[in-house]
DNA sequence: ATCTATTCATAATA
DNA sequence: TTATTATGAATAGAT
């Protein structure tokens, strides 16, 4: 349809074929526009030149996304659904797995455990002696590192103060280093700023044994 | 174009205009094919007609997906791009909440714990004793039910087959009885073939208030 | 862009 | 649905 036939196949002269490209692709829109008019469709057209130019139609009784949904819904091919099924099952099963934690966890807070039955509450309180043992061991070990640590600041004070410290102790009270039988000061616990808490010696795990 | 010139507007009568459909959605996919071969372009069609039937057309060149890509980048609707992010954004937020569950799950069982400071071991420690103390209440509620369930048992038992008892177990033994002094048989420990568990009686909180 | 000769698409019809 | 065909629409090439 023009002052020529011509063959389907590539327009090698670059702005014959850009021509060509513009004036057909207001022909399919238009097209698309009439059908759309006259029969009651729906039409989503989406044109992109090799220049990477896009145009688009899509019949005004429809937005896009609904003529894609159809697509969607109508299609056997699953698209980029695929992806979104995935992300949708993950978070069903996560969120299932968050719930089964969050019961674990208000059980082992000793939350919500009126509803167990002795066997269940024997296992949660073996998993609580655990734990208990565990922490109990760990701030055991806390405290002989911070034992340590405190041995050795007062071993350091001992050696390199000792001096000064009995001349100025010996002048206030005289009778301070009469206390410092296991090689430290007694009253250190009065002393050092840094002691970030109170701790006594305990066994590591006291009364487990005693438990039911 | 045709035997007579039609105006752009909805066709009424339902077999024309279903006749015009096929007709003219031909006409475009062949256009669409055209402008594909000629011009080098990339195009999505997708029509549907209004009794729900879909056609599509797609250039040879790129899958339906690459096209609608395209169109995705290009366009600065994000379509269904935005129920896709926020599910991913959901997938992200439980999974930390997940990994921060988790961890807490592993502190109060004792494991993990030899990275935190004092402070954390502390407050490990404390969930922990409010958990014991839960359970262990549970628990004693469990045993004080059982204790009541059992001596409801002796006191039936006591009422309705002391003559039988007596005599049987005179005959047998005749010193049994001198046992029941409070009320149940002592030796039903050995007894009762529905006691599901042993039990010893015990302070419901035993030694909390020796731990540091 | 606009023109126009020509081809193509399609409305009416069967 | 398919086929025919008269007619109007689309457009290739020229301007």
């Amino acid at each position: 349809m023009g002052r020529g036939k011509i063959e389907i196949k590539r327009i090698e002269n670059t702005s014959n074929r850009q021509v060509t490209y513009s004036k057909r692709r207001n022909g399919i829109i238009k097209k698309a526009k009439e059908i759309t008019v006259l029969c009651d469709a729906h039409v989503s057209l989406i044109i992109i030149a090799s220049n990477g130019k896009m145009h688009e139609y899509c019949s005004p009784s429809s937005k896009l996304i609904d003529i894609l949904e159809m697509y969607h819904r109508k299609s056997s091919k699953r698209l980029w659904d695929a992806k979104h099924e995935n992300l949708s099952n993950e978070v069903d099963r996560i969120k299932k797995e968050n719930d089964s934690m969050q019961i674990k966890l208000r059980h082992l807070k000793g939350e919500d455990i009126t509803s167990l039955n002795h066997k269940e509450v024997m296992a949660i309180e073996e998993t609580l002696e655990n734990g208990c043992a565990s922490v109990r061991n760990r701030r055991a070990s806390l405290i002989i590192i911070f034992i340590n640590f405190f041995v050795q600041l007062m071993i350091y004070i001992t050696r390199h103060q000792l001096e000064m410290a009995k001349q100025q102790e010996m002048a206030m009270e005289g009778n301070v280093m009469r206390e410092m039988d296991f090689g430290y000061h007694q009253s250190a616990r009065d002393y050092n700023p840094q002691m970030p808490f109170a701790f006594r010696v305990q066994p590591i795990q006291p009364n487990l044994q005693e438990r039911m």
